[in-house]
RNA sequence: CGGAGCGUAGUUCAUCGGUAGAACGCUCGGUUUGGGACCGAGAGGUAGUGGGUUCAAUUCCCUCCGCUCCGACCA
């Protein structure tokens, strides 16, 4: 990708207001853009990311057996209205009509935009499942939701409108829906050991979901807005809306570890939901015995837009992004230093044509802006390698990690041998 | 939904009861060429909206809308 047609520029100033890292850094270095409060625009480099973080998930999601699929975000009243979800709280405990957005079309019929798919899987499963034989089923797609925030807040973290993938899995018993629970976490916890990120399992209450106990997976990060409780010697945590003891207190499960308070920002979450929605929604199976059943069900959440500003939450500095490898919108950052003498640039561009050979992603500053404003550009938008084409480097190209000040000179060859060890 | 702050050029902001200014960005010309470089010329604004006070409102008052933050709530 040539800079000088890479859609939109970057921003030298902090959007007015913005206080959280990812909002600044996010917008300024032209990753995303604000709508309205809690609405953004994944831009070309945002997107990238996205796409990333989108296909690790993807190959873990696929490693336990989940089938990608995609369904509607316009939902009939008639599909919510079964379980009671259209309604308010305050009628039901898991009532729904405070955080969606329901509205009438001009015939008045009445529809939701969707901030969950419970329903609408429970709708899908029950017209192809009879018998035991059918199950487990496990599908999952990424698509939008919409919630009605009382308040969109912390840049891209809440939104009202935001990227999510859904697992859904449907069971014959509930040994078998809490073993694949088990499987579901194990992945959640490859995904975003593979994002990078230092995380904990925490149990939860299960919100407008469920009444059982849930799991969530959670970013540690100062900057977040949840807070968690942890040991520092097992595996224990809770969130804060359900965690009864003190900081500092004798875990509960290990007995030996301190309980350690700390911020964190949920990027997972996982319910063993029960027979509760079967049972609302008729989606029986015919089992062995011959007898109708309810499935035992369990759903499966990770916000990749929120992960996209969870990771610059926890890995940028005072100059920018730092993007981990892994999920970098480019692999290399190429900086062509501006020259009178026409041999740098077609050096740059020799660089550029033989890495894009290569399949390296690159991403080519070839503006004619002066070196300064390319190097903080650079830094800004994060990519983890910089490489740099100069009247000064001649036949050789300088190459700097964005985590480290250390600046050393390689040929083309070894350039390209150690970006494709990097791989 | 309660509380606070803010809303003026593309962006970030200044100004002021007498009809608007800077920096950056943008356009043109020239110089420069390793950390947002310099010189010159230029384009660009119904001061969020509606109302009120006033001879006169971008400025003072009120309404509404919008954005950010705190709280409640929440992935």
């Amino acid at each position: 990708m040539r800079q000088s047609r890479l859609f939109p520029r970057t921003i030298r100033r902090e959007p007015a207001g913005a206080e959280s890292v990812n909002h600044k850094l996010l917008v300024r270095a032209g990753f995303i853009d604000q709508l309205m409060a809690g609405s953004w625009t994944l831009l070309p480099l945002g997107w990238r990311v996205v796409a990333r973080i989108n296909r690790i998930i993807r190959e873990e999601m696929n490693a336990i057996g989940g089938q990608e699929m995609l369904m509607p975000l316009l939902h009939p009243r008639s599909v919510w209205g079964e379980t009671g979800r259209w309604g308010s709280a305050k009628d039901n405990p898991l009532g729904a009509k405070e955080v969606m957005y329901q509205f009438k079309d001009i015939r008045g019929r009445e529809y939701a935009l969707s901030f969950t798919h419970e329903e609408i899987v429970m709708d899908l499963l029950r017209k192809s499942i009879q018998s035991f034989k059918d199950l487990p089923v496990s599908v999952y797609h990424f698509s939008t939701k919409f919630r009605n925030e009382p308040r969109a807040r912390s840049g891209i973290l809440r939104g009202r409108e935001f990227l999510m993938k859904d697992l859904y899995s449907a069971h014959a018993t509930e040994a078998d829906l809490m073993e694949y629970y088990e499987k579901v976490k194990n992945a959640y916890s490859k995904i975003f050991s593979r994002l990078g990120f230092t995380y904990r399992v925490t149990e939860a209450s299960g919100g407008v979901f469920t009444e059982n106990r849930t799991h969530e997976h959670q970013v540690l990060a100062d900057t977040g807005e949840d807070t968690i409780f942890y040991c520092n010697t097992c595996e224990w945590g809770q969130n804060k809306e359900i965690f009864e003891g003190k900081e500092g207190e004798r875990c509960p499960s290990c007995k030996k570890g301190k309980i350690i308070k700390a911020r964190s920002i949920e990027v997972g979450n996982i319910f063993p939901l029960g027979t509760w929605y079967a049972e609302k929604m008729g989606v029986l199976y015919t089992d062995r015995d011959g007898k109708r059943k309810p499935v035992w069900f369990g759903s499966y959440g990770i916000g990749p837009t929120r992960v996209l500003g969870a990771l610059v939450e926890v890995s940028h500095d005072e100059k920018g992004i730092i993007w981990f490898p892994q999920v970098a919108p480019f692999a290399v950052h190429l900086i062509e230093v501006k020259s009178q003498k026409s041999k740098v640039k077609s050096f740059a561009e020799e660089v550029y044509n033989k890495l894009s050979e290569e399949n390296i992603e690159v991403l080519w500053d070839d503006r004619d802006v002066g070196a300064g404003e390319k190097f903080a550009d650079c830094d800004l938008i994060g990519i983890p390698v910089r490489l740099v084409v100069s009247e000064k480097t001649g036949e050789m190209v300088e190459w700097k990690d964005r985590t480290d000040d250390r600046i050393e000179l390689f040929s083309l060859h070894r350039v390209i041998d150690r970006l494709k060890e990097m791989q």
